[in-house]
DNA sequence: AACGGCATATAGCGGTCGCTATATAGCGTG
DNA sequence: CACGCTATATAGCGACCGCTATATGCCGTT
């Protein structure tokens, strides 16, 4: 009795599962997903999951991947050449309130929150996929003034954090934005001739 | 053969133990503490632990309410009667960045990193723990600018979620106190007659 | 049609988690 | 001293973790 044979399912979507693999860690963070979730979303067994993958781990970097190539903030459209920077970096901000708010699964930055993984490995790769995005914004202050880079791209980066962390508890987009708009402020008096 | 009795230690300190929980806590967040690094730290078995505390998120809250009790930012010294709020909220954020810096064990704000628990039971007892803050800062924000009080406090609010984050990467007490003092130029615009 | 290789499935490994049933040691009380 | 109570110790529970050894169904090739 209950000789259920088995019953062997076509191929799965390696890039779909990619995709929703994403969802998942940008939803909940690295630590709080379990591979016994991802597999149920994906509809596989943890065997097939490690052939595709071969780790959480690594899935987790390819979502982010995907994440840096698809969702990260449009820096070269933000930073048009002309505008004044303490616009453009407020522009950034307020961007990145948006962005943060996109849909009320995803919270946040997918790697900002990434960086502050318990797991190590997660936590490095995070940090890793981190310094373009900060680097690209350095040298964009740094072209506007240099002797104070240091200090206006910590300010930037601090309050991207605060805005992603504020998103994750599930604050609402217009309060990210309005907090966004105050924080450029301190940018004009740091621009100011 | 290896008859070796079981000795049994005089009854351990309650409230020491409450302190090395507190601190390591702090230092490595709720779900990354596991039940026998406390155990290990305050030189007990598991069952002295639960006899005592309850259980790992019960010693957390005994941990958080000892670290509200002797850590939390003085307001009442910082929000003197008098002193231009622009510079009184500025002052706050330029302490917590001092606080959230004391010593490079504990990073950031215990409070403010607990409500990022994924233990929901952990991340509920932080968000309560930390509304008497909040409603201290919005007060002192109404009665200088009522109308705007919601949108500075929240702003405040995430910049020191932002300064706690910062901590937590292990960033210099310095560049905190820096980013702290930039963020608080917004305020004097805020408070501008 | 026959077959080799691979992606799937079942089943479960070793480890760790938070937590506890049970037994015993030592203190306070008479 | 004798006793009872409580806080300790031993030992381990059931659940879950990330991950995998092994078997088998399916596909492409010939």
């Amino acid at each position: 009795m209950n000789e259920q044979i088995r019953k062997r399912r076509p191929a799965f979507d390696r890039e779909k599962g990619v995709e929703i693999a994403q969802r998942l860690f940008h939803e909940r963070g690295y630590d709080a997903v379990r591979v016994a979730d991802l597999t149920a979303a994906l509809g596989i067994v943890p065997p097939s999951l490690y052939a595709a993958y071969g780790s959480k781990a690594e899935l987790f970097e390819r979502a982010m991947q995907r994440y840096a190539a698809e969702q990260a903030l449009p820096l070269d459209e933000i930073f048009v050449p002309g505008k004044a920077p303490a616009e453009a970096l407020t522009d950034l901000l307020v961007e990145a309130a948006r962005y943060y708010t996109a849909d009320d699964t995803s919270r946040g930055c997918m790697i900002t929150e990434g960086m502050r993984a318990d797991d190590p490995v997660a936590r490095e790769t995070a940090t890793r996929m981190a310094e373009p995005g900060s680097d690209g914004i350095r040298n964009y202050v740094a072209q506007h003034n240099p002797e104070r880079a240091t200090e206006i791209t910590d300010y930037i980066l601090l309050t991207l954090r605060g805005l992603s962390s504020y998103a994750c508890l599930g604050r609402s987009r217009e309060k990210l934005v309005e907090c966004a708009r105050i924080a450029g402020k301190s940018l004009e008096q740091e621009f100011a001739a």
